[in-house]
RNA sequence: GCCGGGGUGGCGAAACGGCAGACGCGGCCGACUUAAAAUCGGCUCCCCGUGAGGGGGUCGGGGUUCGAAUCCCCGCCUCGGCACCA
């Protein structure tokens, strides 16, 4: 009686083997290439979801497929563990969030091991424990003596819920990227990394290969501009000047007036008495708006005149100065020359308070005017395009391309502007005012040292336990007495120490170079010859959502490395591919509130790993995600069960010389009749080696569901033949099935081939099968 | 508004410019079974036809080509990103 498939006996077994056998422990070693396969570490959430599986279950088979083209593999595993939902768990539940994340991590480290991966758990890394977190605090000194970490005063986004600053990059749509909370304005002291300083050369991607749509995002987020700044005076006053920043200098002629952002260091100077009441007014219904309802572009204009006026540094024209909340502080100079003729935002200003509009670029032909005739009809919205400049003196007629060039020039040689470029990037803030995070290693001496760094020797600065960590707006760190308390280094005298914490992406920022030792106890954090060898991250695999976040900051990270002298490359993952993302049944996002969570252990143990691990990768492209289909993984489970009847249930026929009578001609089997031998074994060899063919390239291209489909097709032409192969064909086409599934679904593929046809232990430690051209060939063309 | 991705059966999806719908789900019919499940076999884009066969069909409209789901142009819809960045 043959046995039955079962996935709830063989898939603990074989993992527990492998695990003993150390099977997916990687060194380095020279006979093979190297892949740094790498899946984006999972934040201790508390459960491994469907999205962990598509991600972490679907790149396992990739890596498996690698290991079996005879790359070294290194795939590690660790848990991103610090972070707002482990002390937000602590307030609700009065659990530690210490006690919270590691329960969650022994949990989810259970479920991952399920999957029944090539993880290398001798790799594990859990960012909240000092082990891992004294490096963090070891690398911003390295920053900090560089100048790339300062502390500044600067208006920052404040959630008023989790009661933290952010980044600018956690900042979506004007709220809180946790918790969707609108984000307010702030002035505080804060700690920041100077990415700006990167910036240009963040905007190359020639040594990485990565999803055009993330490039693109990437740029947009840095935001590189050219253009002109120049000096406005102010009429009055010649102790003043406002610059301002454009990209239009050839419409410098068509300023009608200036505008400040509200928070202009210079509107209090330049107020006029009779207009100080209105300015302040504006002023503090600008500083209450939350960030949504100041960028919502399709708001009104709003501002106020100042009383005061400025010359156009072009014409000598007296124009008013405003303050508007259009313009913001923290872009460009944070003032702006208003052109209402070439500007959609000017002209719609322009309108409402019935301000002038002239026009300096004609848009000649395009709009039925002509720049030559000095008659320049009314402007019925603002002309953006290129034109012939006019109203311009000495410019006048020129293309105003061209009339920009000469502009630059002409104020370039009065001294009153020069080229220069501008980037939306700001720099990266990494302070948070909560307990959960790696401690800021810095002090302030009381006497007379100011700020000082945490010598060295003095590291790690310890995340004391016992904390109140209720969020107050101030890091619960102030308010414990023996940890702020300290001595200057420098001086002796009495310090206190920085209480904030750092940004847990300083933590993803540089975690993959801890995985090749996390063991290593020395500066920098990671042993380097070990890094020289895996680094970098051959494929990195993981959602888009971190395309301006992590995957920013990362690269950002490693570059500082690379001129600390630390590592010697400068992109730290050259592949990447963002999985798509798995809907609920109903195709909505899962979510409890919805009732569509799909609970993957509950499949795995219905079906097995095997089937979940398949039905994820045939549901549909990988980039693509989908709903999950409750009926449609019974599809793949047959098909297992098929494979395991194919080499379980079927004895191999005899193999017999083959006669050849009748043969030779392509005829098809007559109805009912029996195909000679070798005319199916032909069939049977042709469509195994395109298939071993198809199936190779569709897993380089991570094409997994097509790649199984052609599986699934070979499995059925199997069954139809299986009465008349020889056993030798038979033989051939069952263990390259076998080998080709061997990554989708490790564990029925190791039961198949080492215990049901005793081939030799791992099947995960076999060649890939290779296709001979000859035997996939078509006999003929038409 | 700008920049990308996409639009193909009842559903998830396939298709170097060359037989549209592989593979799977669902559905229908049949075999096995006392019965059901499981398994196995057949059918399943639409229309006409018992059949062989014929006609139509890949969001809409044009175009290139011997030949277009695929390439080009215009439009519609949809998903994602960016968006008062001067």
């Amino acid at each position: 009686m043959p046995r039955k498939y079962e996935p709830q006996e063989i898939e603990p077994r074989w993992q527990r083997r492998w695990e003993d056998d150390g099977l997916y422990v990687s060194t380095p070693r020279s006979d093979k290439p190297k892949y740094y396969a790498l899946v984006m570490y999972p934040y201790t959430s508390g459960d491994l979801h469907v999205g962990h599986w598509y991600n972490f279950g679907v790149a396992d088979a990739h890596a498996r497929y690698k290991r079996m083209q005879g790359f070294n593999v290194l795939m590690p595993f660790g848990f991103d563990a610090f972070g707002l939902p482990a002390e937000n768990a602590a307030i609700d539940s009065g659990v530690h969030p210490f006690t919270w994340t590691m329960r969650n991590i022994e949990r989810m480290e259970q479920q991952t091991r399920t999957i029944g991966g090539v993880y290398d758990w001798s790799k594990e890394v859990a960012t909240c424990l000092p082990e891992y977190y004294t490096w963090n605090q070891w690398l911003f000194l390295k920053f900090y003596e560089r100048g790339l970490a300062y502390r500044a005063k600067a208006p920052v986004n404040w959630c008023p819920k989790d009661q933290t600053v952010l980044a600018n990059e956690q900042v979506i749509d004007g709220r809180c990227e946790r918790c969707e909370t609108p984000v307010v304005r702030r002035d505080l002291e804060q700690w920041f990394f100077k990415i700006t300083a990167y910036a240009d050369e963040l905007l190359d991607f020639s040594q990485i290969e990565w999803p055009e749509r993330v490039e693109t995002m990437q740029r947009n987020w840095i935001g590189r501009s050219e253009g002109v700044e120049f000096r406005i005076s102010v009429d009055g006053r010649p102790d003043l000047e406002i610059p301002v920043y454009t990209r239009r200098v050839d419409t410098v002629f068509g300023i009608t007036w200036v505008v400040l952002a509200p928070e202009h260091p210079l509107v209090d100077e330049l107020t006029a008495p009779e207009q100080r009441e209105a300015v302040r007014a504006y002023q503090e219904q600008a500083r209450r708006q939350t960030e949504i309802e100041r960028l919502a572009t399709d708001k009104e204009k709003t501002g106020v005149p100042i009383g005061a006026f400025a010359i156009n540094p072009a014409n000598g024209e007296r124009v008013p100065i405003w303050i508007a909340d259009y313009v913001l502080l923290t872009y460009g100079t944070g003032a702006i020359m208003a052109v209402p003729a070439s500007d959609e935002r000017d002209f719609e200003f322009a309108q409402k308070f019935g301000l002038p509009i002239r026009e300096v670029v004609c848009p000649g032909e395009a709009w039925g005017h002509d720049p030559s005739s000095g008659v320049h009809p009314e402007l019925p919205e603002a002309y953006v395009a290129p034109g012939t400049m006019v109203n311009s003196a000495q410019f006048d007629g020129l293309p105003s391309p061209e009339g920009s060039e000469r502009i630059a020039d002409w104020f370039a040689e009065r001294r009153i502007g020069r080229r220069t470029i501008n980037y939306r990037l700001r720099d990266w803030l990494i302070s948070r005012q909560r307990y959960w995070g790696t401690p800021i290693p810095m002090l302030y001496c009381e006497r007379s040292c100011g700020v000082v760094p945490v010598p060295e020797e003095d590291l790690p600065v310890v995340l004391p336990e016992d904390a109140e960590f209720k969020p107050t707006g101030e890091s619960p760190l102030a308010t414990h007495a023996s940890f702020v308390n300290a001595t200057c280094p420098r001086c002796g005298g009495p310090a206190t120490r920085e209480t904030d914490t750092m940004d847990t992406f300083m933590d993803s920022s540089w975690y993959f170079l801890r995985y090749v030792d996390p063991k290593y106890d020395r500066p920098p954090g990671f042993d380097p010859d070990k890094a020289a060898y895996w680094m970098p991250v051959d494929q990195y695999m993981g959602g888009v959502e971190h395309a301006v976040m992590h995957l920013l900051y990362a690269r950002f990270f490693i570059r500082v490395l690379r001129d600390l002298g630390l590592v010697n490359f400068s992109e730290p993952f050259t592949r990447l591919y963002n999985q798509g993302i798995i809907l609920g049944p109903d195709g909505y996002r899962m979510s409890k509130s919805r009732g569509n969570v799909v609970n993957p252990d509950e499949y795995v143990q219905k079906m097995g790993a095997d089937t979940v691990r398949c039905y994820l990768m045939f549901i549909g492209p990988w980039d693509a995600g989908g709903p999950w289909n409750t009926q449609g993984i019974s599809g793949v489970h047959k098909f297992l069960n098929r494979v395991w009847t194919l080499a379980t249930d079927l004895t191999p026929k005899p193999p017999l010389p083959s006669l050849g009578e009748g043969a030779g001609g392509e005829g098809q089997a007559s109805a009912g009749g029996t195909m000679a031998f070798n005319e199916a074994d032909a069939r049977l060899r042709r469509a195994l080696h395109q298939t071993i063919r198809d199936v190779t390239d569709d897993m380089d291209k991570f094409r997994f569901n097509t790649m199984l489909a052609k599986l699934m097709s070979l499995s059925n032409l199997m069954q139809d033949l299986q009465v008349s192969v020889s056993g030798e064909a038979w033989s051939e086409a069952v263990r390259a099935l076998l080998l080709m599934l061997a990554p989708s679904a490790p564990h029925i593929a190791e039961e198949l081939w080492t215990v049901e046809l005793g081939l030799p232990y791992s099947i995960h430690a076999q060649a890939w099968p290779k296709w001979d051209p000859g035997l996939a060939a078509e006999d003929e063309l038409t």
